[in-house]
DNA sequence: CCGGATCAATACCTGGAAGGTATCGTTGCC
DNA sequence: GGCAACGATACCTTCCAGGTATTGATCCGG
């Protein structure tokens, strides 16, 4: 199977038209219908069912769909990393790391620092970005690694090891009744009156339907729980860049949140190694 | 980037020789060489050092190696998985599950029939295979889900659930004199004289260097183990399996085992979904 | 029920690229 | 210094990707 022929085919699949289908792909419709052909032919399988009226995919389209599109994005990161390994040394940053603007900073400093004291150590461009960004990033070989959270992070499709394990607060404005309390439990914070819980936006850029404010970053969710519009149930190493007007208090029955350094598969370049190993290491 | 030029690079690199990989690609040496250049003029990037003796692999070939094979291997799973979902329904089987000799029959069992009972399942086919077996066919689009454990297995680049979690045992012969003990420690067990730890082969086949014997499955190791050659760290779920001849003790420092189910991402079929919530319901 | 519109398939042609043969230029080595 | 090994180049041929024109089937409005 050449990639040309998957490009086809996944456009078409997407359309179900060959004549849009092949507008999109700059070329005319006989050659295309050709070529989905030819690769049924290959593959010994009908993918499309056509009648002069309308397409639609057989069971054996819809795998080759989901398929072919994880194969046309693994040729994609293919290529950007092998340019950006080409590109000269100076000006190219070593690694690319991604991570949550929220995350532990303590922890980012001392990976940095000891990583640094490597012999081989390359300059680490760290990218600060929202959730779903981050697995994208990595996916489509613009970054090297990431820092990631489960379990609310995907880490699947990535190598991962484990950095450490918090437990979660709940981030109230200062002065609410709740932060006198030592400690609370997940049923006290989630029908709090007048404080939702925020939406995070799905990997498809929606937002769950439900109460509750939506947000995008770390920030955003502060500022709303400082306005008093929203409470926030975050990993307890949070609390070193509470601003005063905020407070937090542990949320004893709340999925523990583990912190992993991930990289995408088939890709261990000898800094990342040293970088994972770094890491493992501060364990 | 097409297939066929990630076929011709990734033979290139792995021989590192144009005539010999020419041979393999059952071509000649000019037209690779020039399919090469071409590659390498469309990604900008130098891909090997050549002499006219000896050719080498630049930063950015070294990544586009490990890449292409990733990519060539996805795109052979892409084929196997659409052709098999092409089949007539009749005869197909409608899951192939993989999973190890050792692992605990009463989850499986339990898994199969909560599945079975569910309004759309389909038929079942479990393959019993070796750890390293596993993820191959896995990957290579031969099986649908398995049933892997970690921290043994490796799940990079699946997706997982985690079914259940068990501590372990240490299987010896029945008479040891460490079988009176209500439990152990895993220093003793790690030198135990004549029972060494057996060696298990890495992915690429071979086996570690080191004292004990090779074993390839659980079976030879339970045979070793009654033989008195040997001594096991298990999962506890093994001892409801275990013949006469063995006993097993805990060992409470000894890792946890995650029994987890994986599946390949990208093709979740309704059949995978379907099981895999069957299996997190179970919990 | 008919004619037009829509859309995939087919027929046929052309240019370019993939692959082959022959040869050259460089380099290591006896 | 001459030979052998090996990648690059030159040149030719074949085949296939892609284009244009057309057919054939189906839906729809009148």
């Amino acid at each position: 199977m050449e990639t040309r022929e998957l490009r086809y085919f996944v456009t078409v699949a997407e359309e179900l038209h060959f004549g849009r289908a092949a507008q999109r792909l700059g070329i005319t419709q006989p050659p295309l219908s050709r070529a989905i052909h030819q690769l049924e032919r290959r593959l010994g399988a009908a993918l499309l069912d056509r009648t002069s009226r309308t397409v639609t995919l057989t069971e054996a389209g819809t795998v080759l769909l989901a398929e072919g599109r994880a194969v046309l994005e693994a040729v994609e990161a293919a290529e950007r990393r092998t340019r950006r390994a080409a590109l000269p040394p100076t000006g190219r940053p070593g690694l690319v790391l991604v991570t949550k603007a929220s995350a532990s900073r303590e922890l980012l400093a001392k990976l940095l620092d000891a990583y640094a004291a490597e012999p081989a150590a390359v300059p680490i461009d760290v990218t600060l970005c929202g959730p779903a960004e981050q697995e994208r990033l990595l996916r489509e070989g613009r970054a090297d690694v990431a820092l990631l959270h489960r379990p609310f992070d995907s880490t699947a499709g990535f190598h991962t090891e484990e950095l450490s394990t918090e437990g979660q607060v709940v981030v109230l404005p200062a002065g609410h009744p709740l932060t006198v309390r030592p400690h609370v439990h997940m049923a006290d914070v989630s029908g709090l009156p007048g404080l939702p819980l925020p939406r995070w936006p799905e990997p498809d850029g929606t937002y769950p339907p439900g109460p509750g404010p939506q947000v995008r970053d770390h920030a955003q969710l502060l500022q709303l729980v400082a306005l008093g519009r929203a409470c926030a149930v975050s990993p307890e190493s949070c609390r070193t860049q509470l601003p005063d007007d905020l407070a937090a208090v542990p949320v004893l029955d709340a999925p523990k949140v583990t912190t992993v350094i991930a990289w995408p598969p088939h890709s261990r370049s000898r800094a990342v190694a040293d970088l994972v190993r770094t890491a493992t290491s501060l364990r």
